[in-house]
DNA sequence: GCCATATGCAACAAAATGGTTGCTAATCTT
DNA sequence: AAGATTAGCAACCATTTTGTTGCATATGGC
């Protein structure tokens, strides 16, 4: 394998890792969770209901914005977030991936086995 | 929504959350890659390649297999790690939800416009 | 039995994370 | 213009994470 290529995987890898341990927390997922629904939210009202303050959360949007996961654009005296599903979608397929290569290792034990 | 319910999906959401955040690390992403072919591997092989000493890998190890991504089996001086694919596709799932929260939002949305 | 190999455990340090509080600035509303 | 709402910034604290080193223990091969 080139070091180009080498570098490029490295690089996706480090991304996707990104993207897993932005979601790696409950508050962020209930997050995702609220704007998944495709409506932008303020941080006002993504607060909430949560018993965190409006800065934790400011925090954690923060990380999933610099995921990717999400982003937020500024309205008035507000700050809107919105759902970015481009992510997470790379991370189905990344895991589709892993998966078909535990699918794969056990057709090839499955033939050694019957074979 | 029943308090027993709320309960079973916070606890959902938390379990998905530690094995978000389990894969939320490029060294553990490695790791993932090294096992996702099927094999089982000693610590010692699971070391080699990598930069970093055989314990800072023993205990990323013991993070992916606290999340139930890998389990672990004494054999003779060795500790062999191999993969579980149930919680990768638990997460597969969760994500596919969350696409068609979206993909919903959106044909609703679409459906507003045209309509 | 001896030696090399493979791992486990504990203590420690540095850095990142998650959360709070206090204060400031901008924007609506009336 | 005044007051209320919404958000940003900075400092600070506690906890967790990540990694190291040193030492002890178990197992396999000669």
């Amino acid at each position: 394998m080139s070091r180009v290529a080498a570098d490029a995987s490295a690089a996706r890898r480090r991304h996707h890792a990104a993207v897993f341990a932005a979601l790696g927390d409950e508050t962020r997922l209930s997050l995702v969770s609220a704007l998944s629904g495709g409506e932008s939210r303020s941080i006002a009202q993504l607060t909430g209901g949560s018993r965190l303050t409006r800065q934790a959360i400011t925090k954690h949007l923060r990380v999933l914005e610099n995921a990717g996961v999400v982003r937020s654009a500024r309205s008035g005296r507000e700050s809107r977030y919105e759902f970015d599903p481009g992510p997470v979608n790379e991370l189905k397929h990344y895991l589709t991936r892993v998966s078909e290569q535990w699918d794969e290792a056990l057709g090839r034990l499955k033939t050694l086995v019957e074979g």
